[in-house]
DNA sequence: GTTCTATCTGAACAATCGTTCAGATAGCAT
DNA sequence: ATGCTATCTGAACGATTGTTCAGATAGAAC
């Protein structure tokens, strides 16, 4: 753990945002202290800010990787022929994402607050950048007569708030495979649309 | 707002949690200091401490009273002859009952971290009731054969999930009637659990 | 009008916070 | 082997934290 003076790191960037990722979705941003997270990373809190200007950007660092990464895989997985081929895609592609970084939604989500103004204007210009594409999605459906919903901009947030729930119950160990998982949500997410089954 | 020494005061109390309860709402347990609250309510920090042991304390306090009065609730709304009826006023009650408590759920859900292992298993054991008590509808539903959901303890929870997620968006100012909202909801949770429509 | 008591003030406490920085160190280039 | 430089230590800073408590105060009770 503990470092002596002078060693030199190309670890140690990456190292300091593994361990703020999981002690602030853990705690809370401002439930820990700069000495934790060096701590957690085997160092001194005067080293973490070789690597960031201060807590709060180390804070946005993390929101921000986290979004474009997320809006950079969606547009490489989401496609298909049909609204109702693309809303699957979108929503397999959505679990699968987030099954595997129930760190970085967390705090994507429950930490908007404790951004500054401006960090926080970035943030959300990402955010409505991925929560137009299944919008899209669904209003396509709507004009070609194949999903039923009566509002998209409240079944966008709907569907996504309901998807995001996957993080407060799913467990790699547990009995369910992420395949699996995908499909219950797809089924939810496809009957609560008014998609119907098999057309896809 | 400042008080003076000596005046009593039958309304601190109520008026200490309504301060709390925003601003933990707002910036976070953790963030929110004891005389940030005493300030909301024109009061010294020390005078806090007439009406709760800790700050501990008044977080779990405001959980409590929230879990309390949504299981009270919620025994006096859901009803109907059919699973599909008694999902229809879950549903609806779930809806109404957090549109006008925003700052309580978000605590709720958000603030869990940050209580003591006993306070977090109490809070637990309440939020759990109200799980079950939906899943039970479920569960009638599915083995009436009116619903289509292949895990009920899933169904459960992505149904709850999406539900919370009306006060990322909703505004009582806004263009829609805490009764239309409560429709829209409902039609996603009626096709999302695959009940035909009208046989409630 | 006096006493009593719940309530609040205002100062203090030790601990911890984010952040800074001079100096020590270790590995790389030469 | 020597110097260079990025990296880290360790101590320090002023501010703020939750909490305590002796004393001031105001309204109720008599």
């Amino acid at each position: 753990m503990a470092r002596t003076a002078g060693s030199h790191s190309d670890i140690t960037g990456p190292r300091i945002r593994e361990a703020a990722l999981t002690l602030f979705a853990r705690h809370g941003f401002a439930a820990v202290s700069m000495r934790q997270i060096a701590a957690e990373v085997g160092v001194q809190a005067g080293a973490l800010y070789n690597y960031t200007p201060d807590k709060q950007s180390l804070l946005f660092d993390l929101m921000q990787r986290h979004m474009e990464s997320l809006l950079s895989e969606v547009a490489r997985h989401v496609s298909g022929a049909t609204p109702a081929a693309r809303l699957e895609s979108f929503v397999r592609f959505h679990i699968g994402f987030h099954i595997g970084r129930p760190d970085e939604m967390f705090i994507a989500y429950m930490e908007l607050r404790n951004l500054t103004p401006d960090n926080f204007a970035r943030i959300e210009t990402l955010r409505r950048r991925y929560e137009d594409m299944l919008e899209a999605i669904l209003q396509d459906g709507v004009a070609q007569g194949a999903f039923s919903v009566p509002d998209t901009k409240i079944a966008t947030l709907g569907l996504i708030a309901m998807l995001n729930g996957v993080n407060t119950w799913y467990r790699p160990e547990g009995r369910l495979s992420q395949t699996q998982v995908e499909g219950i949500y797809w089924d939810m997410a496809r009957q609560s649309v008014g998609a119907e089954q098999g057309v896809v």
